[in-house]
DNA sequence: GTCTATATTATGATAGAC
DNA sequence: GTCTATCATAATATAGAC
């Protein structure tokens, strides 16, 4: 079949691969200037006029691609919240499933140095946890509650052990996710108040420490060896 | 003088009197209003119109109150700072000067009891620590810094105690606010995803309990006694 | 797939009657 | 002090040309 083709068709399905291409970055680059401004404005506050002058296309290609406001916002959190999930699972697979203790603190940082990396990620889902609305149903439904009922059950197992802070696991983990990620939510206040970046690595170090060296508990006391 | 007031400049200064009194009324509703909508939008995303309805008055009596939407928004966070810095004085007159672990402890306490019954408060601040503008250095000079010298001095007297947590006190005391605030900041998701209100006096006392217990440290052991 | 043009609605601000 | 009327601007969304 392929011999078939002409000079002509050729080129048709050429200049159809280059569309396709050009209409693929269009949807990236939409995606990407949405993130920002969702995350900086939350969902009422963003304009799609403002996304598309960011990603640098036209305004009516944001309907084309997304068909309207929500549509781009479910985009944005899917997109986000996957590569979230992602984060997690390379190194997450090197542990064994028993060593529920590694496991969590591993979990931990990681979700700490994605917070350093990502601020603008917990924006986007903090915006939508202020009050009720459709959108904040279908995220606790499809996003939240497995990783909070992931990260609680690796707290128990580490409570069991004497591990980790007594409490209750969601409790402590809105605790721990506060804690964590205001002083990378409100860098430009953080800069003002310290004098200093929390972005650099050296404080993204210390934070790690010391949020880990609040929520975990050294082993119990063995019978001494010797 | 107030003799010679005739029937009709009596019923004048009565008048007078009750608009006033109608005035202040008005500024204080339209006040109550836009503390709600910034909380809720940020400065940005705020509508004066929409404030104006939510006080039941007409839009252009904000420009007459308040100039225009910054000199509202000033004017929110001067008077909703003041109920903040209000909160602690009462009780901290109580406590001795020099036992600063007490001091922190009920600073701190009352820090959550106060989180817990204004999180638009904390709303309000977060939305400008996103990122630098005119209203961010205001806040930080204004309101933010002296709040956080005064703690960081007495967390640094504690330190010295071995009754608090080792690290920087500034970046102490954004790991304890993110840590008290955001399951306030957040009743909404927290209500869908642990199915109880944050609010609750139960819940509060218990949250006061697990953040103090996070940050504070019990006294060193003392030679025994008997 | 992209872009021009436009319908509709909402915003911040102000002038002027009462 | 309050309210009606209005201006200039910017928003979401869509129709239709290319």
């Amino acid at each position: 079949m392929a011999t078939d083709l002409t000079k002509e068709t050729l080129d048709e399905v050429v200049n159809q691969r280059r569309r396709q291409q050009r209409s693929l970055d269009t949807r990236e680059r939409i995606l990407q200037a949405a993130f920002e401004e969702f995350a900086e404005r939350g969902f009422e506050g963003a304009s799609t006029r403002t996304v598309a002058a960011k990603a640098g296309v036209q305004h009516p290609l944001v309907t084309y691609h997304f068909k309207n406001k929500e549509g781009l916002w479910r985009a944005v959190v899917s997109t986000t919240s996957f590569n979230f999930g992602q984060h997690f699972q390379v190194q997450l697979a090197d542990i064994s499933e028993k060593d529920e203790v590694a496991r969590l603190r591993l979990l931990q940082e990681q979700f700490i140095r994605f917070a350093a990396a990502n601020p603008n990620f917990h924006w986007l889902m903090s915006h939508e946890g202020k009050r009720e609305s459709d959108r904040l149903t279908w995220l606790v439904e499809e996003r939240v509650k497995t990783y909070f009922d992931v990260v609680a059950k690796l707290i128990r197992e580490a409570q069991k052990r004497g591990r980790y802070v007594e409490g209750d696991p969601y409790h402590l983990q809105y605790l721990f996710i506060g804690a964590v990620t205001r002083i990378f939510m409100l860098n430009a206040e953080v800069q003002q108040v310290m004098g200093r970046s929390p972005f650099s690595k050296k404080f993204v170090d210390e934070h790690v420490k010391t949020c880990c060296a609040l929520f975990f508990r050294e082993p119990p006391e063995k019978p001494r060896r010797r």
